[in-house]
DNA sequence: GCCAGTCAAGTCCCG
DNA sequence: CGGGACTTGACTGGC
């Protein structure tokens, strides 16, 4: 089984490289000249663009082939105060050339769009700026020439008092996502809302692929079992071109079980690849910790050093 | 040059 | 129903 780790949107190794500065609308406002106010925003979004690129590369250094773009790559793309700016004419040189790289250094890449992105919301408003977000993704995918399909994680949404309600929310709602949009989403099980199975639920009937998260389910679930849903989760994956992926993290503490450690167990992860091995032949974890690549690259080294020491078959699992 | 406070968003909790 | 916590990284302002 190939094991392909990934991390989230910014490295502590490199420096100088933020893909994510930002303005926002209050300084944007305090500017005088409108012109020269969105040429900063232009500039700062070359510049999120020109650091993300600089992150590839360092990736490919450190041989690591999978990675999440920053959803903070252009400041106030979305906001309904700034609708005649073209950012995707501004920025199609910067996207090119990271299109560009990725041609000449394959790497799986993705987006996860943040929480305030919400499809089962019942407000038209809150579901009109969710969709401008996702176009916004579709954009920046589309200038880095890179397919569009199964690159945005999603979570499901509220519960509004009423899970059951929500959901069949989320599938009238979805009768009104552009195809395009559709074919973008995943959905993953969230840490305070929609577990694993409710999460399936949805995947299955729309088609959408679901991304396992391991430590959300540890923290919200109704049966803490999910061996028995595993199937159903890879099977989610039928219809993609991508290989399955999950999130990985460990809870900062008993204490504070939801946030994120800046370290992955590598005793809980290991046990996890033991239980999958053999499910899938490839499977792709985005490591989600404080620490970011310095996670990856503690967690690799450990894996390894415990492959050794617990005699583990070397052919069970391979890092790439 | 550091530390505390602020900024964005939507949901959820509390009173 | 209104205000604050939650979350995240970046940025601002006070010293």
């Amino acid at each position: 089984m190939i094991v392909r780790l990934g991390y989230v949107a910014m490295s502590v190794e490199l420096q100088h490289a933020s893909p994510s500065q930002t303005m926002t609308f209050a300084q944007f406002s305090r500017l005088k000249n409108r012109e020269a106010a969105i040429r900063k925003l232009e500039r700062i979004a070359e510049s999120n663009l020109d650091n993300c690129l600089r992150l590839l590369r360092h990736n490919e250094a450190n041989e690591i082939h999978f990675f999440r773009f920053s959803s903070r790559l252009i400041p106030l793309a979305n906001h309904e105060e700034l609708p005649d700016w073209n950012y995707r004419g501004a920025l199609k040189e910067p996207l090119k050339r990271i299109g560009d790289y990725l041609k000449e250094h394959p790497m799986r890449v993705d987006f996860h769009p943040d929480h305030f992105v919400v499809l089962n919301s019942m407000d038209k408003d809150i579901l009109k700026n969710s969709l401008k977000t996702l176009f916004m993704h579709q954009h920046l995918l589309e200038g880095m020439e890179i397919d569009p399909v199964h690159r945005c994680v999603l979570h499901v949404g509220g519960g509004y008092d009423d899970k059951e309600k929500a959901l069949e929310q989320f599938i009238h709602n979805w009768a009104y996502v552009p195809a395009s949009i559709q074919n973008m989403i995943m959905l993953e099980n969230d840490d305070t809302t929609f577990t694993v199975k409710e999460t399936l639920y949805l995947c299955e009937k729309l088609g959408v692929p679901m991304v396992f998260d391991y430590h959300h389910h540890l923290a919200n679930h109704e049966d803490p079992n999910w061996q028995e849903d595993w199937e159903r989760i890879t099977a989610t994956w039928g219809h993609s071109k991508l290989p399955i992926k999950m999130h990985i993290s460990s809870p900062r503490s008993e204490h504070d079980f939801r946030a994120h450690a800046d370290h992955v167990d590598p005793q809980m992860f290991l046990k996890f690849l033991e239980d999958i091995k053999g499910t899938v032949p490839e499977i792709h974890c985005m490591i989600e910790a404080k620490q970011k690549d310095g996670a990856l690259f503690q967690l690799s080294r450990d894996l390894q050093a415990s492959a050794n020491l617990r005699k583990i078959d070397q052919s069970t699992f391979e890092m790439i």
